[in-house]
DNA sequence: GCGATCAGCT
DNA sequence: CACAGCTGATCGC
């Protein structure tokens, strides 16, 4: 997880972050890498977010004082009155949450103001091929209304060409051929706490069948309003949506001394391939957007500055080094701005490990329960530090 | 005992 | 490796 100092306190604006003073806060989705430092007890200040995020984090945090949520419909333009901590004087600053496609109630934000144009994605699929990411760009156009983006702030999770997916419609029907062909076997499916709930549901319809979930889980899909297509009855249904972390290959073989069962692993991960021969079977159902789909974004934004929110040592997914070219020529510097934004960065850490000789890549559903991989390895654990992430914006503050 | 943080894992 | 997240240890209160 990401560990920032903090130099400077004047936050205006924080967008999934936490911990240090500002005005306001933004969530994006409710995934809890986006969350690192909010609980029940959290009360720093407002906090921003869509309607459907603001019952789901009442529900993952009981007990959170709800005065303090300011749900924003999505789609539509809101205005914001902040205090300049340069002039003391009042800043108006507009936001647009807009559907990110990613997991239920997720949104990007963009910001707008006398002191600048900036858009910060969260975790988001610009899957152009689906009427709802087609409506979210509508949005987006609509309201940037012809102005430049200053600072796109950008999920690069697949930020490289070598990620490449179909689309969620199609990876799901490729789950549904795979159940199909084991009429007679026990499936299960590793899902988050949230996310991939059009995949269960295409499933649920394809197969007419109701999938199981564990008891919170279902509490969720309740509050999606998804609650009939879901039971905690293992006796209903042969499909059973578990846990990602405990879909493992001892768990599956164990699964296969009771009943025959098959796993299905929904992921856009690189190094999880099928092994069908075990049972195990990758689909690339994935809620980030693939190379080509965040190239698409970048055609319709070509912002000024482009940061990406995600640091990787598996790859180079530097949105610079990959679209550098269709952005501004200034697009490192962030000199003469003054207005300060606090964004989460780093959702994959900063954690670098170093290792001597290789460790053999195994697809997490597929990896033997024995710890040989931990065994290999060996090196030094470096810990890379980054600054405090600000960004200032606007145009009358000379530092 | 509780919450926050972190190590270790998938 | 780690999409996002769990478990358990430890530390300060």
């Amino acid at each position: 997880m990401p560990r920032f100092s903090s130099p400077v306190g004047n936050g205006l604006i924080a967008v999934d972050r936490w911990t240090e003073p500002s005005q306001a806060y933004f969530l994006t989705h409710l995934h809890s890498d986006h969350t690192q430092g909010l609980s029940v007890h959290w009360s720093r200040g407002p906090l921003f977010c869509s309607p459907i995020t603001a019952r789901l984090l009442l529900c993952k945090f009981k007990g959170f004082d709800a005065s303090l949520i300011r749900d924003l419909e999505v789609g539509t333009t809101h205005t914001l009155s902040l205090i300049s901590p340069v002039t003391g004087g009042e800043v108006k600053v507009r936001v647009t949450p807009i559907d990110a496609n990613h997991c239920p109630g997720s949104v990007m934000y963009l910001f707008q103001g006398e002191l600048g144009c900036v858009l910060y994605t969260g975790d988001f699929r610009w899957e152009l091929t689906s009427e709802r990411a087609n409506m979210s760009k509508s949005t987006l156009l609509d309201a940037l209304n012809g102005e430049k983006v200053d600072i796109l702030y950008l999920d690069n999770t697949y930020c490289n060409p070598c990620f490449s997916f179909p689309s969620r419609k199609d990876a799901a029907q490729q789950v549904v051929d795979i159940i199909e062909k084991h009429p007679d076997h026990e499936v299960v499916i590793g899902i988050d706490t949230l996310g991939k709930e059009h995949l269960l549901l295409h499933i649920s319809e394809s197969l007419k069948t109701k999938i199981w979930v564990w008891p919170e889980r279902l509490e969720i899909m309740d509050l999606l309003g998804l609650d009939e297509l879901f039971t905690t009855d293992t006796s209903q249904t042969r499909i059973r949506a578990v846990p990602r972390y405990s879909l493992t290959q001892n768990n599956l073989e164990s699964l296969n001394t009771i009943f025959p069962t098959i796993a299905i692993m929904p992921t856009g991960l690189p190094w999880s391939q099928n092994s069908p021969e075990k049972g195990a079977y990758t689909v690339p159902y994935t809620a980030h957007s693939s190379f080509l789909e965040l190239e698409e974004f970048m055609k319709v934004i070509r912002p000024s500055i482009i940061v990406g929110i995600v640091s990787s040592s598996y790859c180079l997914i530097d949105p610079k080094h990959h679209f550098g070219e269709m952005c501004g020529v200034d697009n490192c510097s962030t000199k003469g701005h003054n207005l300060f934004f606090k964004v989460m960065k780093g959702s994959h850490g900063f954690k670098v490990r170093k290792k001597e000789g290789k460790t053999k890549v195994l697809a997490s559903v597929q990896r033997s329960g024995v710890n040989i991989v931990r065994k290999e390895r060996r090196g030094v654990k470096i810990e890379e530090c980054e600054s405090d992430f600000e960004v200032p914006i606007g145009s009358d503050c000379s530092s």
